[in-house]
RNA sequence: GGGCGUUUAGCUCAGCAGGUUCAGAGCGCUGCCCUUACAAGGCAGAGGUCGCCGGUUCGAAUCCAGUAACGCCCA
């Protein structure tokens, strides 16, 4: 029975339910189509890493995809949203290293690489991707049958191909440079992994005495302790302090090592002494310094952040130590000159925010400007579009700056480098698969270069990796490019970028059309959401709480443009209180309805000459259409809390606050059966063409609606069911206009009912004193409204009406209302009501005046505008006449 | 140092092509109401000279230049 529906929705009888449905109906899947001209929609996620648990940032991502797939796969579209993880390599090892720490008091080195990895397999297997599930539970209706990851065979095979093509290409080549390592995780970086503090610090001015003199020069620094890696000191060429020294000798405090002074154009004259210690092997500037001047490198840092045995008597200490008892020492020698404050950019480890050192040393490079100029070029030409479109400016700068990308790295989870050496010749081998013998030499005696490579460097490929490349499958031929990427601006770089680079290369087209850059989610202070804040707030906990219906609708109310969001847990509310409305909206049609079949063939755009077809039927239908027309293009345009807007308002605001309330008055007391059944059927075709409206965003409610309601020739799920057509022929503005207008007039009365206390369920009469018929004709044909709403019967009409006595009044679009209040009218209250709208108007007519005083305006502006300003001049000055002279009734 | 973003009601934010009674929404606040869909609700209301200073224009929250504060990215 209908009345069995519960007063208040509950998600949890719904969500869990559904989605299975979904799946096991297998709506999700999508095979690539036979039809040539089949319209096709796609979408790769940003693999979230296996590591990851379902977070704020991963919800509103995922409900943006979620919403443009939905969307597409009911325009008729064949849809696909492909899902996967990345094994996001330092990350992952991270985790499983301390995780054996912790429970078996292991370390990896104990355990030994072939182990280790295996173990981390392992860790994958049981705990990793768990997030998959989690975005289950969001609604995300990926094709879970397509699920990848990066170190599955099918993209590890495309990750090799790549290397070996561009390697034989020359973009592959391994060198000796500086590079960004942590030593904490004891690996090479790219320049994207370190991210860059601002932090007090020091600048320590030594002196380093000159070789067979009494002079020395005073250098600054900030690390001193790699001064025990110098090999020269820097002046720039043109320094007249300096230029004496040039050419000579100076002694290197500690070590005592002989340094040459050089002078170099890239030394900065006005920075600290104007001279600088030369340090090849732990400053990127300084190794460049030294390949100009053939200088020595001396590594003295080790590769665990400990000075070196190059270091002297500072060997086996840590860094930072050993800068503390260096600057001591040199202290003692007389050697320290002076130390000032300092702020500088540090670099920090991406992954566990060590210092990151730089440091030389031979790895992998992909060499990047041949690929970033295509790159450059499909954004400029618009061929990749940012939305917003200020991303474009990000991206370009970046690639413009752009330098070679270090790909090793030292670690065991990962790809490992397709590169293999003979020992016993030396050759170097790149190749697809591992060979039995050395391909020069024929010695068995070949090993496999022991670095993996950077995660993105599987990652970029993931827009057709995940599709079988370098096979050339039907899936690729179909889906491929994607039509959107939705991500967040902080992978701009890593990741963004180097697809569009990697799709242009190995697929000679663009990986996607559309790169939708979402906000960052904060915390209501506008902080970034962090677990050593604690000021998360936990998506699975709010779904949990609200429902996942509900978390998506207020996360997707809360965005626009790809601002960022700051959240807080009250804001879920929101769109629980609405999905209860939504629900009660349902229920109170369903419990009308009770038992009446509604009908098939049922045509709203054959209202207009039903003789039952009131306003408001017109009017709904014509607030529908309008919705559907803006919806549509909103979603068209990513903007999607337009999209929320449009839809809150049209339904609260429209159809439960006037509509519904409007035909109880059929529904309780027409005598027509006729007339009852349209209003049912007009009211449940609204109410399902706003939960087709509504799916994208609020997939649940919206398919447990349509499925109680959907008749047998409509789509058995609202998700394969077609979005709504805007009708245009049903957008009729004269039932707009109307219906606004006795709107304004029920809320006048309401307005004088509440303000003069009078007791929401006592029935009043009103007066109505207008000389235009149409209004006329309008009140008296829709009276039963102003009775329903606003409590009210209409005493008298016309042009001749007199104000009555104690009565309150008010002024819509020159229609005089009067309420007669014997007894309960309190005169002083009714004066302040009405000198407020007096007030109102006057600052209205005020400005209109002036306006249109204005010979400019008069002659400039268009001349549409000019008789609008004029008419609305008339009408302020009709009502305020009038507003006046019932005022001025009152005096006595 | 370069680039970008933000600044509108007590709070969180809309306002995308300058002109509809344009100054809006949600929350919060005030008053009335458990009216047979919904108190997670209904009705009515209070509340902002749109950061600041100029300019363009007949007309600026909206466009331009400058400026301040906060935030982000890059070097």
């Amino acid at each position: 029975m209908a009345t069995e529906i519960p007063r208040i929705y509950n998600p949890k009888d719904v969500e869990d339910r559904l989605y299975s449905y979904w799946e096991e109906k297998g709506f999700f899947r999508m095979e690539p189509d036979e039809r040539k001209d089949a319209l096709k929609y796609s979408i790769v996620i940003p693999p979230p890493n296996v590591t990851d648990r379902l977070h704020m940032g991963h919800a509103y991502n995922n409900t943006i995809q979620d919403i443009l797939i939905r969307y597409n796969r009911m325009l008729g579209k064949n849809t696909l949203w492909l899902p996967g993880t990345d094994h996001a390599g330092i990350a992952t090892q991270n985790v499983v290293e301390r995780m054996l720490k912790k429970e078996e008091k292991v370390t990896r080195h104990e355990l030994g690489r072939e182990k280790f990895v295996e173990r981390v397999w392992q860790w994958r297997e049981k705990y990793g991707g768990i997030i998959i599930n989690q975005l289950k539970k969001m609604g995300s209706s990926c094709d879970w049958t397509r699920t990848r990851f990066t170190m599955d065979e099918g993209l590890s095979r495309a990750v090799v191909e790549v290397f070996v093509r561009l390697y034989e290409k020359g973009l592959i080549y391994k060198g000796k440079y500086i590079i960004n390592w942590c030593p904490r995780c004891e690996t090479a970086l790219s320049d994207e992994e370190v991210v860059h503090k601002d932090k007090p610090g020091s600048l320590w001015h030594i002196r380093y005495p000159v070789k067979d003199s009494k002079h020395y020069i005073v250098v600054a620094t900030t690390r001193p302790e790699s001064m025990l890696g110098d090999t020269a000191i820097a002046v720039h060429p043109s320094d007249t302090r300096y230029k004496k020294f040039v050419g000579k000798t100076a002694v290197l405090p500690v070590m005592n090592r002989e340094i040459p002074i050089v002078a170099d154009m890239y030394v900065d004259p006005k920075f600290g002494t104007g001279a600088v210690k030369v340090t090849p092997a732990h400053d990127p500037n300084d190794f460049e310094i030294g390949q100009r001047h053939h200088l020595p490198s001396i590594t003295v840092i080790d590769e665990d952040g400990k000075m070196n045995e190059n270091a002297g008597k500072y060997a086996g200490t840590d860094r930072f130590r050993a800068r503390k008892q260096l600057v001591e020492e040199l202290r003692q020698l007389g050697l320290l000159e002076k130390i000032e404050k300092h702020e500088h950019s540090v670099g920090h480890c991406q992954r566990c925010d060590t210092v990151i050192e730089p440091y030389l040393s031979e790895q992998w490079f992909v060499k990047i400007k041949p690929l970033a100029e295509p790159a450059m070029r499909v954004v400029k030409e618009g061929k990749v579009r940012f939305v917003p479109e200020r991303w474009t400016r990000t991206y370009e700068n970046w690639m413009e700056n752009i330098r070679d990308w270090c790909i090793s790295r030292q670690l065991w989870w990962g790809h490992r480098i397709p590169v293999y050496y003979c020992r016993s010749c030396g050759e170097v081998m790149v190749l697809r698969d591992k060979p039995a013998q050395c391909t020069a030499c024929g010695s068995k005696d070949v090993y496999q270069d022991s670095d993996v490579l950077d995660t993105w460097f599987s990652a970029w490929l993931w827009p057709f990796s995940t599709m079988g490349w370098p096979e050339k499958t039907p899936d690729l031929q179909f889906y491929y490019p994607t039509d959107a990427l939705v991500t967040g601006p902080d992978i701009i770089f890593f990741w963004v970028a180097r697809m569009i680079m990697a799709g242009l290369e190995f697929m000679g087209d663009i990986p996607f059309r559309d790169v939708y850059i979402n906000g960052i989610i904060r915390d209501e202070q506008g902080r970034k959401m962090s677990k050593s804040l604690g000021n998360g707030i936990d998506p699975l906990e709010m779904i949990e709480k609200y429902s996942a219906d509900a978390v998506r609708f207020s996360l997707m109310a809360l965005t626009s443009e790809g601002q960022d969001v700051n959240l807080a847990e009250s804001k879920f509310e929101m769109g629980r209180n609405f999905s209860n409305k939504i629900w009660n909206a349902f229920r109170f049609l369903s419990m009308n309805r009770e038992d009446a079949a509604l009908d098939p063939d049922f045509d709203p755009s054959a209202l207009k000459n039903s003789s039952h077809a009131e306003l408001a039927d017109l009017w709904i239908l014509s607030r529908l259409n309008q919705t559907v027309q803006k919806i549509t293009t909103a979603l068209d345009e990513y903007r999607f809390n337009e999209y929320i807007e449009l839809f809150y308002s049209f339904f609260w605001g429209d159809f439960c606050d006037w509509y519904l309330e409007l035909i109880k008055l059929r529904l309780y007391q027409s005598e027509s059966q006729d007339e009852k059944k349209l209003v049912l059927n007009l009211g449940f075709h609204i109410l399902k063409k706003s939960m087709q409206l509504l799916h994208p965003v609020m997939p649940f409610i919206s398919e447990e609606i349509w499925q109680k309601v959907r008749l047998e020739h409509e789509a058995e799920s609202i998700m394969i069911s077609y979005w709504p057509e805007a009708a245009v022929s049903m957008i009729d503005e004269a039932a707009e206009n109307e219906m606004t207008f006795l709107q304004t007039v029920i809320s006048a009365i309401r307005n004088i009912r509440s303000e003069m206390n009078v007791p929401p369920g006592k029935p009043a009469a009103v007066h109505i004193r207008t000389d235009q018929a149409e209004q006329i004709a309008l009140l008296q044909q829709n009276s039963a409204y102003l009775t329903q709403l606003a409590k009210v019967e209409i005493e008298q009409i016309g042009s001749g009406v007199k104000k009555p006595a104690q009565s309150a009044s008010a002024v819509v679009h020159g229609t005089e209302l009067f309420i007669p209040l014997a007894g309960l009218i309190d005169i002083e209250t009714e004066k302040a009501r009405l000198q407020k709208e007096i007030d109102r108007l006057e600052t209205l007519l005020e400005k209109s005046n002036v306006k249109l005083a204005n010979q400019n305006f008069i002659s400039r502006a268009p001349k549409e505008v000019v008789e609008k300003e004029q008419k609305k001049k008339e009408t302020y000055a009709e009502n305020l006449a009038k507003l006046k002279n019932n005022f001025a009734s009152f005096a006595d």
